[in-house]
DNA sequence: ATTTTATTCACCCTTTAGGGTTAATAATAA
DNA sequence: TTATTATTAACCCTAAAGGGTGAATAAAAT
């Protein structure tokens, strides 16, 4: 029901500790799903678990060999992640710089009221 | 126990429609709980959690005057996550320039074996 | 054919998210 | 003082996350 599920999943996928180091080791290769878990301290099955939520971002695909699952990346869902965060920045940043402006403004008239051209009420 | 509870914190927040149309909001100044209710079909109470969340976050801050509690927005957890995407984004792209090397120079060693200098196998 | 290995499935448990309603608090307005 | 307004607090409910265990499946090795 929200407008933007992907982006939706994508976030959730990202904010999870071993879910980030897992995307950190898939950045350095394809890997099996044993081996991603090897690093932690939880259970293959959690493991698995997180997997889970990384392929439905579909951050993570998956390739059957034989018994073996590998794991590799899939940057699109990071790229509109990104774009989206960009966005806000940059307008965060505007609004800032307007407000820095007023406030200038607001100073120049109390020191020197005299570079105001108009009435000053 | 996360090692990075205040990005977990960012992006738990960030995973959420409600949340960043909250936040869209807040980039065009600041406002009252009441006010960024308003466009939402769900109760003042759910979007007053929201708002929590986004506070633990401490991408909102409050300010309280008289009985209104007017929300701004801090941009330096946007930052921190907005990093985090980046160096993965760039690690990304990084593995998938090194894989198309590699299979570039199969496709050389086959087409064109005698450009390969040593043996051939 | 049997065993070992890789992985998921089907459960259980606890905490949190996201929604709701009704009460409490705090400040302004009448 | 008494309403009214702005907001949170204290609950309830349901679904999902994150952890676990033990069984099932599937492929490889013996």
């Amino acid at each position: 029901m929200s407008p933007t599920p992907s982006l939706d999943n994508t976030l959730i996928a990202l904010a999870d500790p071993t879910r980030r180091a897992i995307l950190q080791r898939l950045s350095r290769g394809e890997a099996r799903v044993t081996e991603l878990a090897r690093p932690f301290p939880i259970s293959l099955n959690s493991v698995s678990k997180h997997i889970r939520i990384l392929e439905r971002a579909r951050l993570v695909r998956r390739r059957r060999a034989g018994r073996e699952h590998l794991l590799s990346l899939n940057a699109a869902p990071l790229d509109e992640a990104a774009e989206w965060i960009e966005t806000q920045r940059s307008a965060w940043k505007a609004r800032l710089r307007a407000l820095d402006a007023l406030l200038s403004a607001a100073d120049a008239d109390r020191t020197i009221p005299s570079t105001r051209k108009g009435r000053t009420r």
